[in-house]
DNA sequence: TAATATACCAAACGGTCGTTTGCTCGTGGA
DNA sequence: TCCACGAGCAAACGACCGTTTGGTATATTA
């Protein structure tokens, strides 16, 4: 590990450590954390496999790295794409779809983080919830801007729609409808009435 | 193994076979398959754990019998419900409160089905993926039922409202707000409209 | 009551797991 | 130019994995 307390301890850029992760969010985001072992990961990596606890000192701990940039990496974009809209609705609907971009297509980071139970690390069980659940922050707040009727509840609201999103992860096929479909989809349903009289115009 | 070449071979009473199954069925809900040892279930079961192979050859065999009894399970509870009413939508209503009571409290089983991966079964996953489709074309069929607007995605509706469903395994607490409140609201969000005008009386 | 299959025990199999340790080499800063 | 340290190699650790095998007591059936 490298020393924090000398002086000087610069990483070199030679180093493997971000290839590392990469192999690691690759494996784990297709089969697992515990189907997943530190020799397949290393031999990912071009690495002999003890050589990973100079970077680490375990694999929960690695998982958790990989799960704090999956969920850096999908807030940025949520944020980003929330920032360009200003009508409530449409800024929700902007943060549906990048949340679900990242989730389906661009990110092996960020599919860990849907994947993954925060239960597979024990020891590091509160902190993966603790970021889930810093990241959903944004879904609460977009969803409090929102003009809805009285009595509404915003609480099951939110769980409604993140959880048909984040579900989409099990069914989703990359020859089927794109991720902006899905979302776009999923917020008619909540926006128009079903029941009832016509569609409005 | 039970020798199904012999005349008879009736199954003794005292044998252990379901306790084996109720182990499992524990043990794959709360830490998944692969987190889940042999052994953990032979020690649950009171068994040695070499003893289990005679009654399944293979740890993923014993995963896909639990998961065709989960199957079994929730599907006999939604049906028993649906039954009960004939409005399309007040059948839809209780195929989903009774979807999430099995799913959320009633049963190990059925937990393994929403919680464990086809995947990771390797052998076995289509298998698995082929359960879940026939016991999820119950829900097609009740959607096909419901009164529409005309252009309304069925398939999506359908997709929309299992994952807000099967999503709930992951925030579901035993002191909030129960299987059947959670359906309700779920159902209301599709029912009613939550943009524009004045909520229905 | 004798025969037979059931349901399990006891022990071992080869393999893989996460992790640790001692060592080495090349690089970058002084 | 020297040297400290970043970065990784090579090998081993004990524990645990899923599975197989040979044997056996017991319940059932004839």
């Amino acid at each position: 590990m490298p020393d924090e307390t000398a002086a000087q301890a610069l990483p070199r850029r030679d180093n493997r450590r971000q290839k590392l992760l990469d192999a690691a969010a690759g494996l784990f985001r297709r089969h697992g954390f515990h189907a997943t072992s530190m020799r397949d990961i290393a031999r990912h990596t071009g690495m002999l496999h003890g050589s990973m606890y100079y970077h680490f000192p375990s694999k929960e701990e690695l998982l958790v790295t990989v799960y704090e940039e999956g969920i850096k990496r999908i807030a940025a974009h949520v944020d980003g794409a929330v920032e360009r809209e200003s009508d409530p609705w449409r800024r929700l609907e902007a943060a549906s779809v990048a949340h679900l971009e990242m989730l389906l297509d661009h990110s092996d980071y960020a599919q860990v983080v849907i994947r993954i139970l925060p239960g597979d690390a024990e020891n590091a069980a509160s902190r993966l919830i603790a970021l889930r659940d810093g990241y959903e922050d944004r879904f609460r707040r977009l969803i409090d801007d929102l003009d809805l009727p009285p009595g509404a509840d915003r609480q099951f609201l939110r769980l409604f729609l993140i959880g048909a999103l984040n579900w989409s992860q099990t069914w989703y096929r990359r020859d089927g409808a794109p991720p902006r479909v899905i979302a776009r989809r999923f917020l008619d349903f909540l926006r128009r009435p079903l029941q009832g009289e016509e569609p409005p115009a």
